[in-house]
DNA sequence: CAGTGGTCTAGACCACGTA
DNA sequence: ACGTGGTCTAGACCACTGC
């Protein structure tokens, strides 16, 4: 095959394995076929399914192992519980975090939220209310919403510490990315109580959108965090 | 030339670009010699060079200009403005920092502030004061620590907007990259005064440490900002 | 041992920028 | 028209993994 039209070969079958990857073409646990395999289906050299699969591996999509194959990245215990969490010691080693859930329900969403979460205007969510402890303090304060259309029964289940992980495997669900934003806020007297402060301590609120294989928004995050003992890290390039 | 040793060629070829790279033998504003010219003053293929330049792009150490060539990463007036710059509008725009030094003196550094840029004990550091708007409004009372032995005289200058770009152009010390913590404060009087907000407005202050292309630190940077109408803004993938 | 990804080459042609 | 980076190929060999 050659170069046709006038985006990259390269380009194109990224996207054509992208597109079978959402559609649960490869099993999420099995390897994706080997490189010459996808050559010899798509009729492009070996070196050009590389290139495209170098782009879905720097987006974090998929990983290589040599020797073994190309695998889909899974948000599993391990990682899940560190790669979207920048809440660090003051020498920048991470915590583990524990989370105790509050509260579970579904209401109507408010245009905002919606709208955010790229839903019709006052469809139901899911809210979720959770307490993170840190080293044993509590330390987060977190409210997660979700579509109730895009995970039936999410509020019936036992809600694991790593809710990304339950999202991929049960819902088929994959977040990729997310966005975070960032200001300082007073407690207001929900917070003073589960977070054990005075109505003074200054927190961070960290506003999350997580987004899907799609770039679709699915998870609207909000944590109220209290930064003493820990702060948010982050690396700029 | 062949892979000797356990490590891949392009790897060794990356380090020696980087080494020519910091030893100046290229002109900061010309391109680098294009890749079939250091192909063949390495002795390696035109493919081995590509992958050496490829990493020293994902780092953001050079950037390609296809048809110009090959160009070693400045922080110019417009990028350096807006790529360590994390506070956003709510909607995600970025607004352009102007900024106002409140003062530049010399004093002898704490012993913490030495140790974070691996400098000698009790060695004398320049502290520059600034306030900067955003929209008008002051947002962000900034403290910027440095050597000053790595930046003689820095104190006696005009100082512009972007600090790094004078780094760069007067001191041959290059910014690549830079890690931040966040955490929430109330302010004290000084804030509370050059910020032209009240006692109970929390704020974030973020402490900044920036390291040169040999991955040395060499900027302690502490920033208090009000997040009323900005916020800090951060990508997780 | 066979199969996977990882490195490396040599050479072709394309797309962009400059003069 | 020429030189630059960008894409693509075909084929070689290496390094790691698992049987």
């Amino acid at each position: 095959m050659q170069q046709m039209f006038n985006t990259p070969l390269y380009l194109q079958i990224r996207e054509q394995i992208f597109d079978a990857l959402r559609s649960g073409r490869w099993a999420t646990n099995d390897p994706l076929p080997s490189e010459t395999k996808l050559a010899s289906e798509f009729d492009v050299s070996q070196g050009t399914i590389r290139k495209a699969i170098d782009d879905l591996v720097a987006q974090n999509i998929l990983y290589r192992h040599q020797g073994r194959g190309t695998f889909i990245r899974r948000h599993d215990e391990q990682q899940s519980l560190f790669r979207f969490f920048n809440l660090a010691r003051a020498d920048g080693t991470k915590p583990v975090p524990e989370s105790m859930n509050l509260h579970c329900k579904t209401r109507k969403g408010l245009k905002h939220e919606c709208a955010a979460l790229q839903r019709p205007t006052g469809e139901r969510l899911i809210e979720i209310l959770r307490l993170r402890r840190l080293d044993g303090q509590p330390v987060i304060l977190e409210t997660i919403l979700v579509s109730q259309q895009l995970f039936p029964d999410l509020n019936k289940r036992d809600l694991p510490n790593t809710l990304y992980e339950l999202y991929g495997d049960e819902y088929n669900v994959y977040i990729t990315r997310a966005e975070e934003q960032i200001k300082s806020i007073l407690p207001d007297a929900t917070m003073q109580h589960h977070l054990e402060i005075g109505k003074t301590t200054p927190l961070i609120e960290i506003q999350r959108i997580a987004y899907d294989l799609h770039n679709q928004p699915v998870e609207i995050r909000i944590s109220q965090c209290v930064t003493g003992d820990f702060v948010y890290a982050c690396s700029l390039n």
